[in-house]
DNA sequence: AACGCGTGGCG
DNA sequence: TCGCCAAGCGT
């Protein structure tokens, strides 16, 4: 790899702060340096991308104004706000560090990156990114962009896929701060890597700091960075199980220990597990298709799934790829039945709960057949 | 250390 | 349709 001079660095320190100051992007999260501001789209914007973030963040701010107000929020109004923006446990631990701020530091920031990193959801990257733009501290903010943009620089051949390879790159990095600008020199480096240095339609040739590009001069820009491949999301399939009667849908809110917690949805159902129910086998069965059979038996109800036609709804997730065939039944009386965790939502107030994306596109497919003539969707 | 965790965009 | 990528963190 290459090693720069004290010289090289501060030629490229100004290089990339004078191109930072003219070019910058003008982002809401950037309008000041209030701690609060910063943090909230750091981690909006972990493994997400500022366009996606900035409506997202803009109405935050608008529900939840100060990290006060963002620790006494109820929890299904926060959910709402995070709804389609993913990784919702960022979501959880927001408004918990937000707690830990009111309560745990009576409103007091950390001024360290090592002190905010003991807000739970604050990563090392996020701590010195706060810390850098909102409080001054020289620390190397190294995310994806930052492994990208000194990966190419410095021609650097550590697997960034490894954890140990960012102690590698804080070490290279920090160094090369600008201790006059650290925030600046950060976000100007994120800029970077969304620009002239992407990971795919790059322009390096045109680049601010071109002159100071190992990669580009050795025509290597797109062997950099290494990084082993994840592996293929592995296929689930289930049943979606859209159950409607006079009270309306049934939907249940997903658990702690479940992916997508805290958000609702219709009944979903490995398939094998509703196999082996219907085979008559010992049950693996979830709890709802216990209780479907149970209330079927008891209340002489007709609970027969007929398959919602169309193409099963597909979402693939980073480790997981779903594909859910839809199932429906129609009840024409509830009975005081109740369906434990489950509950029955009028299709007028379904989009009020917060949704996930794959239940977004099971109540779409469920409106574009309209098999129980439902009058009544928001 | 390796894996689980959402969604949207792009070639 | 597919594979990869995008301002990571918790466990």
């Amino acid at each position: 790899m290459e090693e720069w001079t004290p010289a090289t660095v501060k030629a490229f320190r100004q290089a990339l702060l004078t191109w930072y100051d003219q070019e910058g992007r003008d982002l809401p999260w950037r309008h000041d340096q209030d701690p609060y501001h910063v943090w909230v789209s750091e981690v909006m914007l972990q493994q997400t991308q500022v366009q996606t973030v900035i409506p997202y963040y803009e109405n935050f701010m608008a529900n939840f104004p100060t990290v006060a107000a963002l620790a006494a929020a109820p929890e299904p109004q926060l959910l709402k706000a995070w709804q389609g923006l993913g990784y919702y446990s960022r979501a959880r631990n927001l408004q918990r560090a937000a707690q830990q701020i009111v309560t745990d530091y009576h409103g007091e920031w950390p001024r360290t990156a090592a002190g905010l990193a003991d807000l739970v959801g604050v990563g090392p990257y996020t701590a010195s990114a706060i810390a850098s733009i909102a409080f001054g501290e020289v620390v190397p903010a190294v995310d994806g962009n930052a492994f990208r943009v000194f990966a190419r620089l410095l021609m650097i051949e550590d697997d960034i896929a490894k954890p140990r390879t960012r102690q590698t790159f804080e070490k290279i990095i920090q160094p090369i701060v600008d201790p006059k600008r650290p925030g600046a020199f950060n976000q100007a480096i994120m800029d970077l890597g969304s620009s002239y240095m992407t990971a795919k339609n790059s322009d390096p040739a045109h680049s601010p700091v071109k002159e100071f590009d190992a990669s580009l001069r050795a025509g290597r820009v797109t062997d950099f960075p290494v990084k082993t491949k994840a592996p293929r999301p592995k296929l689930m399939p289930y049943y979606g199980l859209i159950i409607h009667s006079p009270a309306g849908y049934l939907m249940v809110q997903r658990t702690e220990q479940e992916m997508l917690s805290g958000y609702w949805t219709f009944p979903l159902v490995r398939q094998a597990d509703l196999r082996e129910e219907d085979d008559g086998e010992p049950s693996l069965a979830t709890d709802i298709v216990a209780l479907t059979r149970r209330w079927q038996q008891e209340a002489h109800l007709d609970l027969s799934l007929q398959p919602l036609g169309g193409r099963s709804v597909s979402q693939t997730y980073t480790h997981q790829r779903w594909q859910v065939k839809l199932l429906m039944a129609n009840l024409q009386t509830v009975s005081d039945l109740q369906f434990y965790p489950g509950q029955w939502v009028a299709p007028g107030d379904i989009a009020d709960l917060p949704l996930p994306k794959v239940q977004e596109k099971m109540g779409q497919r469920l409106q574009d057949q309209n098999p129980f003539d439902e009058k009544e969707w928001k």
